[in-house]
DNA sequence: ATTCTAACA
DNA sequence: TGTTAGAA
């Protein structure tokens, strides 16, 4: 008995790692871990707990579910590490795009802002200088 | 006390 | 994903 690993149950996960328990059967259900189970109960090994690590880790870089799924199926599948990290390096590739267009959005949506709130504050002066207009 | 499934003001 | 009801 020296391979006895250390198990996990959902609660203790779901405080871990401070997301709700719902939220840890939900990426089950979406199929990114699939715990043992002993009767109904679910039993998180070691393996389940890195992956709800990676998939918090992925949602934080603002991967979706399912690219992160897809990334586990290769992971299970590929005896190789290549296809993977090719794939990977494409999903965040993919992500470096969407942020530098929403980075060019956001910079566009501070010029008007900054120009709209100039011509306010020029309409608020006018009005003190002249009050009838 | 905990966990599970299923459903939805 | 949250919340919650009812069962185990």
């Amino acid at each position: 008995m020296t391979n006895r690993e250390r198990t996990y149950t959902i609660s203790e996960l779901s405080r871990e790692f401070d997301v709700t328990t719902r939220t840890i059967r939900f990426y089950e259900d979406e199929g990114l871990i699939e715990p043992a189970r002993d009767g109904q109960k679910r039993i998180y090994q070691r393996r389940d707990r890195v992956r709800l690590m990676l998939i918090l880790r992925g949602k934080r870089i603002g991967l979706s579910l399912q690219e992160i799924r897809e990334l586990f199926e290769l992971y299970d599948a590929a005896n190789d590490d290549e296809p993977q990290l090719q794939e990977f390096i494409r999903i965040l590739g993919r992500r470096e795009v969407q942020l530098q267009e929403q980075m060019k959005d956001i910079k566009e949506a501070m010029r008007e802002i900054s120009q709209l709130r100039r011509q306010c504050e020029s309409w608020l002066k006018a009005r003190k200088e002249r009050p009838e207009a």
